[in-house]
DNA sequence: TGTACATCAGTGAACGCGCGTTCACTGATGTAC
DNA sequence: TGTACATCAGTGAACGCGCGTTCACTGATGTAC
C-alpha cells in the first residue's frame, strides 16, 4: 500500500500505465484524460500538466513503444531470431504495438517520436542481407503479430505466439 | 446535381460513404454520428435509423470489407497473385482494411459480420498447399499492406504498392 | 384511374451528460544563506 | 540545523460545447380496393 502524498512521485508513469490499461480494455478510442486521472487516482486536471492533451499521451506511448522495440531487436544477432523478437515485443506490449502503427492517433512529427522511430528503423534494416529481404522479414513478422493480436488468426487463449511464429517465419528464411 | 427529396433514396450507403471519408481524414476515432449526418446532408438523428449507434456503422463497414476481400481473393488462382490481390484490396479500401482488423471497434459477434469474415477466411485458406504456408502467405501480405498503409514503410506519394509488393512476396514463394 | 390508409424515412426541438479547458488556489519540494 | 523564499505538482470549482438519445411530428411511398 502506497502512502498517498500531495505530490504523486511519478504521475507521468502512472498516467501512461493507466492509458495502457484503458486502451487494453476498450481500444485506442475508448478513454478520456479524465478517465486516466480517475484510474491514477488524481484530480481530473492533472494529466494535462504532463501531456497537454490526449494526443500527447498517445505520442508518449508510441515513443516508448519504438524505444522498447529498438531495444528488443538490438539484442538479436540472427535474422530469424530478430523476427521472433519482433513478434514477442508485439504480444508483450500489445497496446504500444497497436498505437505505434496508427500514426493518425499521435503526433508523428514529434522530435522524440521520430528519433525513437528512426532508431527502431535502423536496427530493423541492419539485420538483413538485402533491402528486399529486410522488407519481407519485417512484413511477415509484422503481419503475423498483427493478425495474432487482432484475433483474426485463430489461437487458444494461452497459446504461445512466438512458438507458433517460428515455423511460419522459417518458411521465409529457408532458401 | 441530385434533387433533394424528403426520402434520401439510399441514406444507408451515403452514411457508410461519409464514414469512410471521415475515418480516412481523422482515423477510426475522429467522428460522430452527428458528423456523418452533416456530411450526408441529413438531420442529426437520421443515422440512428439505419445503424443504431457508432458501433453499428463500424460493424457494417467491417462486414462490407470482408465481403469485398473475399470477392477479390476468389478471383485468384495463383498463390502469389492472391497475396498481391490482398495487398491491392488494402490500398484500394484502406479504411475498410483498417477497421476490419480492429475488432475492438465493432461487434465481432454480429451474425452478418461473422458470415462475411468466415467467407473471407475460407477463401484465404483454400489457395495454399499447407496450413503453415497459408499462414506465412497471409502474414507477409497482411504485414506488407499494414506497414504500407500506416506509413511505416517509406514510399513516394504515388507509388504502386502492388508493384512494390511483388518481389517481396516472391521471396516467400521461391523455394 | 382514383381514393383511403398504413407504413416507413427523415425532421427538429429538447434533454442530460461527460468532456476538455481555464484559473485561482494549496501543499510539497528544493535551494540559498 | 534553521529560516525564507521560489518553484513546481496537483486541486477543485466553473465554463461552454458537442455528443447520443428521445419523441412527437411530417412528408413520401406503397398497397388495397
Amino acid at each position: 500500500v502506497r502512502k498517498i502524498a500531495y505530490h504523486h512521485g511519478d504521475l507521468r508513469r502512472a498516467i501512461l500505465d493507466a492509458a495502457v490499461e484503458a486502451i487494453g480494455e476498450d481500444g485506442p478510442g475508448g478513454w478520456s484524460l479524465r478517465e486516466l486521472a480517475r484510474r491514477a487516482g488524481v484530480s481530473h486536471a492533472a494529466p494535462a500538466h504532463h501531456f497537454g492533451d490526449k494526443t500527447g499521451v498517445l505520442t508518449a506511448l508510441a515513443t516508448e513503444g519504438f524505444e522498447l522495440l529498438a531495444g528488443a531487436l538490438e539484442e538479436q544477432e540472427d535474422f530469424l531470431e530478430a523476427g521472433l523478437a519482433y513478434v514477442r515485443f508485439a504480444v508483450e506490449h500489445p497496446v504500444h504495438f497497436t498505437v505505434m502503427f496508427q500514426p493518425s492517433l499521435y503526433r508523428a512529427e514529434d522530435p522524440g517520436l521520430t528519433a525513437a522511430r528512426g532508431r527502431a528503423g535502423s536496427v530493423l534494416r541492419k539485420g538483413a542481407p538485402q533491402e528486399q529481404t529486410a522488407l519481407a522479414g519485417w512484413s511477415i513478422a509484422h503481419g503475423f503479430a498483427s493478425l495474432w493480436l487482432s484475433g483474426a488468426m485463430a489461437h487458444a487463449p494461452g497459446a504461445d505466439a512466438v512458438r507458433r511464429a517460428r515455423p511460419v517465419l522459417r518458411r521465409l528464411v529457408e532458401h
